[in-house]
DNA sequence: CTGAAAGCGCTTACAG
DNA sequence: CTGAAAGCGCTTACAG
């Protein structure tokens, strides 16, 4: 693939017959030039089939309008929705969305950031609570706002936007339990930070009502196949659970 | 958030008391620089905390080590497993993933492409196998190598990736029959040209069995309660239905 | 083993 | 309304 250089804005102007700061200018605002230049400016710009270059506005304002994204997981349906939302907005909104995932692995997490932080992102947006000191240190030194999603309980380096997993747990068993149900199974895959959360408030609730817990948890990865199998695993150990408390299988959307 | 600019090459380089080439040739390889130096540098880039800077080597090689994608959707699962296979494959090989989703839009597709042109990918990855000719003679200008993915027939601009969709679907369809089947529906959402593709398979394989092909199609987006809704609907009108065909709706994963 | 110079493609003041 | 100069932070030859 050979590259061939891509038309700049000096190329433009040259066609035109003025200088590249003229051309500049008519991107940003084509009323600030003459009218007789702007028709010319059009004509050039459509025939070379110029592309606007970030790349040195980067350099020089080290501002990009891309924003970074790390999730844990990809195919774990919650997060396709919360990189959704993020793409939709950043989208419109004239950002870039730079993507990384990093299979719930704060070293992989890391390296990311790292990587996504050459790129002069304007900010960055986590799906975890924990990581790395040097992780920490990095967006410090960056100087870039971070958000942290998915927990609004765990201490956040700048802020966070989530929910409390343990009083959500807490809440849904409670209700399950005022429905009658005694028999209470928890569920849990892939025992990260937010599944224990979660287990807390189901354990919590099960025993203020006195009832006894039950959890079957797995270190892989949640899949449907892992929720059949769990629940099948579950009902054969103690058929007579009733419900089931699985906050952190993948759940079908709509 | 005021924005502390960030330690530069130069910044280290003043600590240890070299040039910023010194630091420049480290960081490519340590052992090119005295030894004496290597262990002044390696203090000043912790203590500084150093983050490389991406931004010049793009200005001036005009490479960025980042790769754009484009997905109609990234709900989809379909999407969100190729999504997470691009990922996984460009971060491991130091690639950045610059994505995007237009929602089936070309225009969408368009826009965003520009976006990403500007920031000097290094390649694109594409969803789909129709664009606007804008987007065509963008990515020409851009010089880049492209790939679509997930339909193998269509002409493409520069090389494809994916399967025969019409071939899938007439193999699967006459499976099917050979079964016993006789009465298969086939149930298609978002009428996009490649679910058309398919729905060409079923009616080719369904003609040759001289079966009499029953399609209910929707122009919302696939998801499970539309699925449910579609085949709720089908059995209601044509009780006698023994089968289902429906690729484009999104399945359960493992 | 290390340094001085030039350049990547724009934009931002400053002139006129 | 338009232009000449400087600069963003690196790397790439070229010297020594």
């Amino acid at each position: 693939m050979n590259k061939k250089r891509r038309p700049t804005l000096q190329d433009v102007a040259d066609q035109v017959g003025v200088t590249k700061m003229t051309v500049s200018r008519y991107l940003k605002n084509p009323t600030r030039v003459a009218q007789s230049t702007q028709e010319k400016i059009a004509i050039a710009l459509e025939t070379l089939g110029y592309i606007p270059n970030r790349a040195p506005e980067i350099l020089a304002q080290s501002t990009s309008r891309a924003i970074g994204v790390l999730v844990p997981s990809l195919t774990n349906q919650v997060f396709a929705e919360v990189l959704r939302g993020i793409e939709n907005v950043a989208g419109q909104r004239g950002y870039q969305t730079m993507l990384a995932h990093y299979g719930y692995q704060a070293e992989v997490e890391e390296e990311r950031i790292a990587s996504l932080l050459s790129y002069n992102i304007d900010g960055l947006l986590l799906s975890e609570s924990y990581h790395t000191p040097r992780t920490v240190r990095m967006i410090e030194t960056a100087g870039i706002p971070v958000i942290e999603m998915m927990d609004s309980v765990s201490p956040a380096i700048q802020q966070c936007v989530g929910f409390d997993n343990t009083a959500a747990a807490y809440e849904m068993v409670q209700a399950m339990i005022t429905q009658g149900y005694l028999h209470i199974a928890y569920l849990g895959a892939r025992m990260d930070v937010r599944t224990q959360l979660k287990m807390q408030g189901y354990e919590l609730a099960m025993a203020e009502a006195k009832l006894t817990p039950l959890a079957m948890t797995t270190n892989d990865a949640s899949s449907f196949s892992l929720g059949a199998s769990l629940l099948q695993q579950t009902l054969a150990k103690y058929p007579y659970v009733d419900s089931f408390f699985a906050l952190t299988m993948i759940w079908p959307q709509g």
